[in-house]
DNA sequence: CTTTGTTTTGACAATTTGGTCAAACAAACA
DNA sequence: TGTTTGTTTGACCAAATTGTCAAAACAAAG
């Protein structure tokens, strides 16, 4: 496989197994083997699991806030930005739906792993929300409430869809649809006819 | 330790060790020094790791849908019913934040382990919830929304804690002042005025 | 065709982890 | 007191996993 990039390839299915499929635990060999390449390799690349396993949480980490922080801080009427933040989450959910699992477990052993993060246009935003809760536009409640539930609407259903479809007895694409409905879930609840 | 019951203080501790503190992957000798007993104790009471897990997955799940099915087959106004929904919810995570993303992981490896779900009396419930949405008591929606947006609501601020301390800027206390709200904004959310 | 620097590989060593076992132990009992 | 029963322990082994290394394979440049 010369000429091509190995490595990013390597990043990419790592990322993947770790991330889309939830491989929470996959040793070297099972990313090796989902990247045909051998186990050797990894470690040429990658000095030990640990730097790449970091590696890969730094990058999506970083890739995932970029793309927040772009939609928060775009000049948009404030339903569209919300709007177009659920667009971003239910897209990130998508391709990764235990990225999150994987930062909130990897914090027991790597606490100090949150303190990068960027809380600056969060803050920003949230003044926004309070602006237009005054106005009326949106339901009020304690604006880190409304974030909070947006947050939470849209990624739990994803973590549990294992779970939810067994408890509401439902078949894939069933699922899927109501994942689909998700936004309009969350917009109708927060925004007053 | 003759007399007093170590089985069963092994099986509190490895479930705190792993469902409260979120250890995902912890091993045999962390329980044991947990339980201040030694590795091969545990091996004595309980075959083998997988066991252990296995025995405190099944009685901690059949706990949780046992207490659900209480809240969700008494015979009570449908607010109280939802209020009191809420509050096993809160209680449950309260204690053991973690069980539910055990489980989730748990499904990669032990896909059939979801199919012992009672899904019974959630089946009624969700008609239940049917009937008095047509009665304009609670926000029109599928039901199976409904659900979905309760224990989103209430699950996911209790998992992301270790995040979103960091990026709403809270301290400990006002993160849990947050979380005892959540009942408060789940029930505004979907019961009208 | 040879040289050069990079990539890939297989064999190896080190570590971690889980599980077994026989011996030691303590309490209950004959 | 000596025996039985259930519990605890430390010493082992086996399997899985990670990481290293030197040699081989390779592609491109000279």
């Amino acid at each position: 496989m010369r000429g091509t990039d190995t490595e990013l390839h390597i990043l990419q299915v790592a990322r993947k197994v770790f991330f889309t499929e939830g491989k929470i635990d996959a040793t070297m060999q099972e990313i090796a083997d989902a990247a045909q390449v051998t186990r050797t390799s990894l470690n040429y690349y990658f000095r030990s699991r640990d730097s790449l396993f970091k590696k890969i949480h730094e990058q999506s980490g970083l890739e995932f806030e970029a793309r927040l922080n772009d939609v928060m801080t775009r000049t948009l009427p404030f339903r569209e930005k919300v709007d177009n933040l659920v667009t971003v989450l239910l897209e990130q959910l998508q391709r990764y739906p235990y990225q999150e699992i994987f930062l909130i477990s990897d914090f027991h052993y790597n606490p100090d792993s949150m303190s990068k993060v960027n809380k600056h246009s969060m803050q920003l935003f949230l003044k926004e929300i309070a602006e237009h809760m005054e106005k009326g536009e949106v339901i009020k409640m304690n604006p880190v409430h409304f974030m909070v539930n947006i947050f939470s609407l849209i990624a739990y259903p994803f973590l549990m869809k294992p779970l939810y479809k067994v408890l509401f007895t439902m078949t894939e694409t069933d699922y899927a649809n109501l994942l689909k409905q998700r936004k309009d879930v969350v917009m109708k609840l927060h925004f007053p006819e």
